[in-house]
DNA sequence: CCTTTTGCTTGACACTATGTCAATTGACAT
DNA sequence: ATGTCAATTGACATAGTGTCAAGCAAAAGG
């Protein structure tokens, strides 16, 4: 499964995640990531048994590469409520861009691919997990803004940082990373922090 | 063009905006619509001259049926910023649902069609329009927030209130339209008013 | 009443992309 | 030499969009 590491499965999931963070990549195709790994595309069957296991595979390598668990450490390790969600956030917030391409193949694939579509859900519930670990430190401290219930602020908190807004802010209004990670914990200390309590 | 107004014309318009708002809509197909309007396959290609278009003339046929810009005129009739921010924030709010199964079939058709994207896109530009005007009303009040300058905060206002928020929270969080329309309502009011001009 | 036009039907086909299969090749190991 | 493994090639199934030509039936118009 996902533990044979063979040199070809290798050059396969870099060839992928290459097309996909392309800033063009529109649809991305067996047929090129064949090309790109210089095999034929019949042989990437022999790898993965469809197009949807591939990208899953890909986000899996991707995290590998990426070390993503040991972002979250700061989050985890911090001591306030507060420091925490602004940890958290401008872990996920840096995080978003790596990965973005192969969400978006992924998500694209939801209508037509159940198992694609569970996959990117499971990340994204995995991601909601520390949105709720941190409205629950700041719960913890009382220094939850009185608007919203715990659960109300997760799932709040889950929307505001998603990848669809980090689409939004970024490719379409033209911010650039640095000015989206500055709104972005801003936005949600605001918002989340009960007031007087933002330092 | 868009004038044509056929017995079978206005037949697969309704079709296809029946199909597409069925809460199980996965890829909606051509042949389902011709199915549903009644007629053969091909002979919705003497309507439209491709399945984009025809999404594309069924959201102009949708927005004649609801009177999509009745909608707006409490927002653009309020007297202050404050009030018009409130009711742009709810009229589109409750707008949304009624767009949402063609909004989500355009948008998968955003990597292979050109012109849905950009039909799309333009609708979603008109909306940004109302985010701007409900924006330069605080601004014009005094009553915007200094956390953000007018052209940041409309590009904020826009995220917040995109169609695939509104999905996250309603769809895959649960939240009934009441609860995402309240929600919505006081985290703009509370993001974009300034402190203390809240009522 | 006959003819033309209009709107639709039917069947066939091109194209693209995924996925499958069988036969084959070339390298490397025993 | 023989077997095994990884990959190749070409052919094919399937699904969906879009095109085309031939035909048909009913309305329109002389």
């Amino acid at each position: 499964m996902s533990s044979d590491n063979s040199e070809t499965r290798i050059r396969i999931l870099k060839a992928t995640i290459e097309l996909l963070e392309a800033p063009q990549s529109k649809g991305v195709r067996m047929s090129d990531i064949a090309k790109r790994a210089g095999i034929s595309r019949q042989a990437l069957y022999l790898h993965f048994s469809t197009r949807a296991e591939l990208l899953i595979e890909t986000t899996f390598y991707s995290d590998e590469i990426n070390k993503s668990d040991e972002r979250l450490i700061p989050s985890r390790t911090a001591k306030t409520g507060v420091e925490r969600l602004e940890a958290y956030v401008e872990a996920w917030a840096n995080y978003i861009p790596e990965i973005y391409g192969m969400g978006k193949a992924l998500m694209a694939m939801r209508d037509t691919d159940e198992a694609a579509a569970k996959a990117w859900d499971q990340r994204m519930w995995d991601m909601k997990e520390g949105c709720e670990a941190a409205i629950n430190a700041l719960a913890r401290d009382k220094t939850l803004s009185p608007l919203y219930p715990p659960a109300h602020a997760t799932d709040l908190l889950w929307a505001m940082l998603s990848i669809r807004n980090w689409e939004q802010m970024t490719i379409e209004c033209g911010w650039s990373q640095e000015k989206y990670v500055k709104t972005i914990k801003s936005l949600t200390k605001h918002t989340f922090v009960r007031e007087g309590k933002t330092e």
